[in-house]
DNA sequence: GTCTATATTTCGATAGAC
DNA sequence: GTCTATCGAAATATAGAC
């Protein structure tokens, strides 16, 4: 049950947003009532908690290589990090999606213990690693762009190139963003 | 007094996202109380809609020089409008925040007439425009991730370089995505 | 043009029966 | 594990005085 919740949850919250879904909404599409949620979740904030730490796990992999290498191997590490990247955002298309278009509810729950637990969050580390100076600013910028790329170029591809296949949309980005490099 | 309401709507609806955002909140900024907001607008939807169509003023001037392009001159007339397409985001950059951070808020006010006015939804247009198949699907993916680069990279520059001037990081970022075409 | 006061709705959350 | 019933808070919106 907990799964099927947190799959309805997912779905309403990118259709509607976060704020605009309410538990009864989640529970009526279960065929349950509001107060069945609470039985396996505290709170509305940890349903969106526990979706935002399986994006934590994601990045969390790619960021630890990341952290592995010397600033100055960075750079040339990169194209291989964003086709993994790539082949992520393909894979949990719908969880990224959650993560870029309610980034202010996330910030809201980022006080949460568990958020906070054995390592920093995610998002914190990438930034920190686009701030560091031992990384020529013009670098930084391209690998912040070849984010950008990628998002918005995966992230809906069906509103955007309508039923051409994903992978040729995906191959396509991989084949711009490596140009800037 | 509309203006300073639309100022302070703006900030907030930044701040704390559209939903997170009550009328109170702004009513209390202005030294108002949250009836008086409703003598210069219906409802709350209405402060978005008003905010939202100086952003389609914006975008309406850029798109309406695509339209006048043929198909097949699109593609080279591309990095420049990039261009301009930077300086608007530069010169108007919390409305623009405000439509990437709120973009389901304003499906929701899609429906009101005033919306739907003389002319079609700047962002319908934009993606019929991507989705013309007289525009090799390359291109349109390079066009895209042209735009989701300056997106990401302008958007918010001081929470990703720190205290680097904004101008530098948008002629990187002008670099960056020319070196696609 | 701004106020007080209030109507109305909806939400998140809890208590307790089954 | 799910239900009914309900609470309290907060939100949008309205009515009418000044």
């Amino acid at each position: 049950m907990r799964e099927r919740i947190l799959d309805v949850a997912l779905e309403l919250f990118n259709a509607q947003g976060y704020d605009a879904t309410s538990l009864r909404e989640i529970a009526e599409r279960l065929g349950v009532t509001k107060a069945a949620l609470y039985y396996h979740f505290k709170s509305k904030g940890d349903i969106l908690l526990e979706l935002h730490l399986r994006l934590h796990d994601l990045g969390g992999d790619l960021l630890a290589e990341l952290d592995a290498l010397p600033d100055d191997q960075v750079v040339v590490a990169w194209p291989g990090l964003v086709d993994r990247f790539i082949d992520s955002v393909m894979a949990n298309r719908e969880l990224f999606l959650l993560h870029q278009r309610n980034r202010r509810a996330f910030e809201q729950i980022a006080d949460d213990p568990r958020h906070h637990q054995a390592n920093e969050d995610v998002e914190e580390r990438f930034r920190r690693l686009l701030g560091s100076e031992a990384i020529p600013l013009a670098a930084r910028v391209r690998m912040v762009c070849s984010v950008g790329a990628v998002f918005i170029g995966l992230m809906d591809p069906d509103a955007l190139f309508g039923d051409e296949p994903k992978e040729r949309i995906a191959e396509l980005v991989r084949e711009t963003v490596h140009e800037l490099f």
